[in-house]
Formats: C-alpha cells, structure tokens, sequence
DNA sequence: TCAGTGTTCAATGAACCACTTGAATACTCG
DNA sequence: CGAGTATTCAAGTGGTTCATTGAACACTGA
C-alpha cells in the first residue's frame, strides 16, 4: 500500500485538502476582511453600509466582500436596490468566535490595547463574565442591548431588551429603578455598553457592562432569540 | 462624545484590533502552514519531522514556524538536540477545528475531494458519525488508535487502545473476536482507519470506521486521556 | 425608455509572501 | 574544546494581494 505512486497520489490529496482549507484561511488574512465578517456576524448589511461602517471605498468593500463569497463565508442576494451581504451560517460566526478567542487568549497585545481604550472611555472594574452570565441566563437582571435596532432583531440573548444607546437618554423613564440593569453590546470591543453602564449610573441606576455580545452568547451553546421586539 | 476627534481615535482602536486579530488570521493563510498545525495538533514534533511529514524543505517549515510563533499558535523549545514545536494551547486546536469545520460544511469540493480519495481506497460506505460516537462513549465498543505511538500518547479517546496501523497484522490475534471494533486515526482526511477496517473485515472481525479524531471529540467537550499507554 | 443609483469589474503600482539557496548560529556530545 | 548536526537567517525571485481609480454593468423608478 506504501508503494512509490501510492505515496505521491497521497501527496497530492493532502495538497489539496489544505489548499481548500487555506482558501478559508485566506478569508480571514486581512484586517478590513475580518472586521466585514465581525459586522456580518451582528447584522445583514449592504455593501454601502458595510463600506462606511468599516472606513474603506465601496469598491474596496466591495472586493473584500467578493473574497468572503468566494471562500462561502458570506452570501450576497439582491434586495430592492442594494446587495444585502450576509453570514453564509451559523459555523461561519463560530468560526470567527474561534480565532477571536484564540488572539484573547494568546497575544498580549490584543489585551493591552482593549484595556488602554476602555480606560480612557472612563471604563468601569473589569466584571467577572462568567458569573454575570449566570444572573443573565437565569434573568435576575434586566438586560439591555444597546446596539442598533436592526442587529438587535437579527439576533438578541433571550428576554434582553432593546435600547440603542442614542435612545437610553429618553428611554430611561421606562426602565426599572430597583432592579439591577445588565449592558451588552457587540463585544468586548465596543464602548456601547460602557458608556450606557456610565449613563445609567448617573442617573442612579444599579448597572453593569456585561462584555460578552451574542456570538459569545451563541459559542456557549446558548440560545439565541430573533426578530421579536420586545421593548422597554 | 461623537465628535470628530473620538471618531478618529475610534477608527485607530478598531484597525489595531483586527490588525492583532488579523496576525492570527494571516497565520493560516498559507496551505502548508495549516498543514504543519495539523500535524502539530496530533503531537509535538520537531523541525526535521515536521518537514518530512509535510513534504518541505527543512529551511522552508523552519520559516512557516516562525510564522506561526510569531502568531503565538506554537511554541519552541530545545529539547536536546531538537527543537520540538507544540502548539501553544488547547484554544488552538479548536480554532483549526472551527477553520477545518466551516470547509467542510460550506465547501462542496473539500467533500468531493475526500469522497474520490477514499473511494479509490476503497472505503467503506459512510457511516453515521454520531450514533458511532454515542457507543464510543458509552464503551460499547472496542476502540483502536491507528496512529503512531506519540500521538496515541499525547492525547487519545478515553478507552482507546493504541494499534499503529503497520503493527496491527501481528497483533490482530490479542483482539476480541466477539465484540465490535471501531478504528480511528487523525480524522476524516486520515485513510489510516480506513485500511485498519478493511484489514480487520478481512480477517473476519466485526469494525467500522470512526472519522472523528481526537480534535473533534476535544471539540465536543469530551475528555482526552494523555500519557497512559494502554496496550491490546 | 432613460436618468440615476448601487455594485462590480479591470487595470495599475506598491507591498507583501512563499520558496530556494547558501551561509551563519547555536547547540550537543565526544 | 572542537567536530558535527539541527535550526535559523539573509538575500533573491517569481508570484500574489491590497488599495485606488475610472469605467462598466444591472437594476429601479419615473
């Protein structure tokens, strides 16, 4: 079974099996690619927004995006008169969760720079995750998620509540006074969260940032809720 | 807090971001260096080893490893006189797991490529992954490692014998006869498995072929056994 | 049908990357 | 200490990728 052509057939489909493997690889080689793929895992959006959100020329988003299609991370359907771009499937936001997780745990660099912007946004005590998880899965909190309606109703952690964070001003009349309010956001890092915890401490309210956003959430195996719009 | 200012450092934060998160990202841009995390995922290994296994030169491997240090998904250290790389923490395999997953699910040619592969091996019809798995648990079945012995000791299935597949003929006599034999090697691109059952059918033993490897059962959050060197 | 808008394509230049070759380190072990 | 070996470094080459520009395309709505 070892024979000389046997050997180099093998090589062959092992070459070839890492080449497809690299094409998704590649996908996730460049900088502005992964932040497209980062605002796809919170939303479907089009090239437009995509392009703007993420500080590039459409063209040039628009290139990215065709790369993302080409490795299936991400599909494109005609909508009106825009492109809507979004995650091909759930394995896709894992997968993005998964180099995250690795780049938290291993470059130091990664923490230092979070750590120095967070705190020069007046960022509040590092909170401990995982316990703050288990209040907001056994809803002991009112959960608030601040980030822009339409990633809310992509997806949102079961029972949170709906207020992007240029609405919590107005909106504060309606939230409870007594009861202690959890803040998320897109991840550990977006300021959304932060500034509503600031906010809302002010105004008197017993808050906290909870730094998980819902790829997170959906990592651990929890689920995830769509669409409805439950409102404060 | 929107001013033109804040907006400008923000954009800076978020590039230094994807930047850092990008190093991780362009570490497996490259076919052979996932090929090389691949191998290293089964067990450590050193320079020389690695080269040869992946089919590259010693100074090319040497470079893809640099690559992969500087990306903190390995790490080196002199062991006499070898420098044996392993990678860095469980995190990593699980991101390849993650990166190997998303192929697999969204790119129809990797299954293409596989199914010809093992169709000239003439495998064995496909079987069901997860019912397989629920009676590997469950030690319903006699398991064999196939691989070579480091790997079986640098991690293996809990109840795993380890069976390398060119010592399995002369040790086919020390297996159960009576009870049924499930084979598993590196995972689903690894043919070794596939040779052990058609060897083990051959001689008129019940087997069947696992395509998990130990990667998939770790990524499934199911314990691995390390060091013991259990023998048929 | 035709203007207008959103998206993609094609071509360019600069930067980067993979692999090779040959030499230089840094060890270990006699 | 000095020979031998494993590994890394440095330089060169051909190929690939990224961002930009301007044009082309596809589709909508009047």
């Amino acid at each position: 079974m070892n024979t000389e052509a046997s050997t180099i057939t093998h090589r062959q489909f092992k070459d070839s099996v890492y080449e497809q493997l690299a094409r998704v690889g590649k996908a996730m080689a460049a900088p502005k690619r992964i932040e497209l793929l980062d605002l796809l895992c919170q939303a479907p959006r089009t090239v437009e927004t995509l392009a703007e959100l993420s500080g590039i020329s459409v063209a040039n988003a628009s290139q990215h995006l065709k790369v993302l299609r080409e490795a299936r991370l991400v599909t494109a359907e005609k909508q009106g008169l825009y492109v809507e771009y979004r995650v091909a499937d759930a394995q896709v936001g894992l997968y993005f969760h998964a180099l995250r997780t690795v780049a938290e745990t291993r470059l130091v660099e990664l923490e230092r720079i979070t750590r120095q912007h967070l705190e020069r946004h007046g960022a509040p005590e590092p909170v401990c995750g995982e316990e703050l998880l288990r209040r907001v899965r056994a809803r002991e909190v009112t959960v608030l998620d601040v980030r822009p309606l339409e990633e809310y109703r992509a997806g949102h952690i079961p029972g949170a509540i709906s207020v992007p964070l240029p609405e919590l001003a107005k909106r504060l009349a309606k939230l409870p006074k007594n009861r202690e309010i959890v803040a998320y956001c897109r991840g550990p890092y977006c300021i959304w969260a932060v500034e509503a915890v600031e906010l809302l401490r002010k105004k008197g309210f017993r808050a906290q940032r909870m730094e998980f956003g819902v790829l997170d959430w959906r990592a651990r195996g929890y689920r995830v809720e769509t669409q409805k719009e439950t409102q404060a």
